[in-house]
DNA sequence: ATGAAAGCGCTAACAG
DNA sequence: CTGTTAGCGCTTTCAT
């Protein structure tokens, strides 16, 4: 059944020339004679003949591939930075193999012993949130073979970097909801073990350190996902009454708050205006939709491709390494807009 | 600087034995004595030395790689579908290559490409939408490399499949909104060359007849994008006010007519029940949250990977091909809970 | 203008 | 128990 897949051999034997004609002719080599190379492509194109990548990688011992480690492909701006990667990768002649640590260590272990076998020209890296130990990814550059991190960095090992400016972003959040208006912000604010955590968290606060507002602990919520908001939310707001602006450190948190916010009766944004983190297609779709920061995943890919490739391609050159920093944009909307400067638009 | 990869050349001339004995020592063949197995190990660690999976592949002329081709990864269906194709992949001991045709013909006739040249084991497709000619599907056949087709099939290639039970489906959305009372039900239909164009509408179609509810073709919007209800639905709602329930081909399209309903002052559900399909996220965060019909990605996924590789390790068993078929399940939410069953239970 | 041969890293007969 | 050898498909010197 399994048809033998066609070499350059069966062709090199049915013309009755040698293989290394053959091969030369098909990559146009000056030597060989039109004639032949007529015949051999049209007996290759014929025969479907695909050259054989595995043996030519093993040959030149270069794959022309990029492995990418995320922790899961399902969320919005993971596949924005893969859709990223690939139109770039794909334009410069790379393959992209895409692995999903699933937010476990043990698998991205894995992911990277695979990449490592599979002998990928250079790693994109995203890191789990239950990583703690990267021995994995120092195999890489060991073996020569360059890495760079994205959004979760790794603060230990010394590559090229791509990231959202958090602090700055946060800052922007903040400064907006001060602008509308606010005078009681609360934090919804993620683990400060997690550097997401600590940048969204020191841009909330130096916005109210600049517009001179009192910052208060007790309007710190550690809360990050919907569970946990649909936890704590609605208690957190019965206990400060006076709130009438969140910054939550993303939109699925935030989303999760309108939702409780809108139960409780309270009206978005007169009550209490709502900013986010991220700007997933979800922030246009909720009621009403949600002020978010944008997190340009898409760019984020390309930046972080291209300095890959950047570095698989001029080995030598030990230029110093890069951090990228993709500065955030606020994108305003219903969430936010006390004076009905939107709708007024339509 | 790219420190040589450590071979099993390198192990065995520091151990002064032969390259087979290594090569047996580390995959525990029998008739290795214990004292050289431990020594090679040992070394093989202390070096770090990664078997080359390119020079693996080669010699075996297999890759226990399956390449996948979808639309696009962003869509939360997608990436579904591959999350359920990666856990299976994995834990069969396949590694998996995802490539985006971004619904280009042109660009999944390159993927089919790069996926023959690098002799993946097997393929999963989804199809693009603008692809009509399927040659370069016909090339993964006749080199006897198995594929199974997946939601988008295509129908003139027998091959394994797995869809959704679009009839099904919408036969079940619409049959609900018969049920909780709606006489005057439209469809927000996808085109009718596409397979799920088709099937959903003979659904709605079926269950009007089963429950004796007159069709009415100006009841049938062609309208299956965000950006399309909010060209049309306005005008058809209109034209049609006497409409109390939609079942809207997909869930982002139902959304955003939510979005216009609400805006045009009506209420959800009581003047317009609304369903939609596919069950993404989106759907928990509109409001009133929308009801819609579970298409299963994650299951679709498995389903299909277990297929191909059932077809990769049994090459000869020339069982006829199968066609699964996921059944499709309602989830009801506010969007259609015209009693006040939902919140009565909270 | 073409061919022969070595080698990329690994495995698996075949010999001892 | 271990070594020798051939070969997976391809490129690339080195001959001719």
């Amino acid at each position: 059944m399994k048809a033998h897949q066609v070499t350059i051999k069966d062709i090199a034997k049915i013309l009755g020339i040698s293989i290394s004609t053959v091969s030369r002719a098909l990559k146009n080599h000056p030597d060989i004679s039109e004639e032949t190379k007529v015949q051999v492509k049209d007996l290759a194109h014929k025969l479907n003949y695909e050259p054989n990548a595995l043996a030519l990688n093993l040959r030149r011992s270069k794959t022309n591939t990029i492995g990418v480690i995320i922790p899961e492909i399902i969320h919005h701006f993971f596949s924005s930075v893969i859709s990223g990667i690939e139109d770039v990768a794909y334009d410069m002649g790379y393959n992209v193999m895409i692995c999903q640590s699933n937010e476990s260590y043990e698998r991205e272990v894995i992911n990277a012993q695979a990449l490592l076998c599979n002998r990928v020209d250079g790693v994109l890296i995203s890191i789990a949130k239950t990583t703690l130990d990267f021995d994995h990814f120092r195999h890489f550059t060991n073996q020569g073979i360059p890495m760079v991190f994205f959004d979760r960095i790794c603060p230990d090992i010394m590559t090229d970097r791509v990231i959202t400016n958090d602090e700055g972003g946060a800052f922007l959040a903040t400064e907006h909801l001060i602008k509308i208006g606010c005078k009681h912000i609360a934090h919804f604010a993620a683990p400060q073990h997690l550097l997401i955590g600590q940048g969204r968290f020191a841009g909330y606060q130096r916005a109210l350190k600049q517009y001179q507002i009192q910052f208060d602990p007790r309007l710190v919520l550690n809360c990050n996902t919907r569970d946990g908001a649909f936890e704590k939310a609605a208690q957190f707001l019965n206990d400060n009454p006076d709130v009438d602006g969140i910054f939550a450190v993303n939109d699925n948190t935030a989303i999760a708050v309108m939702q409780i916010i809108n139960k409780l009766g309270k009206k978005i944004p007169e009550d209490i205006a709502i900013v986010g983190f991220g700007d997933g297609p979800d922030a246009l779709i909720t009621s009403p939709p949600l002020t978010t920061i944008e997190q340009k995943g898409y760019d984020i890919g390309t930046e972080a491709v291209k300095l890959l490739i950047h570095r698989i391609e001029n080995e030598s050159s030990s230029d110093s390494f890069q951090t990228k920093v993709i500065p955030p944009n606020l994108i305003m909307r219903e969430s936010t807009d006390k004076e009905n400067v939107l709708s007024a638009n339509v």
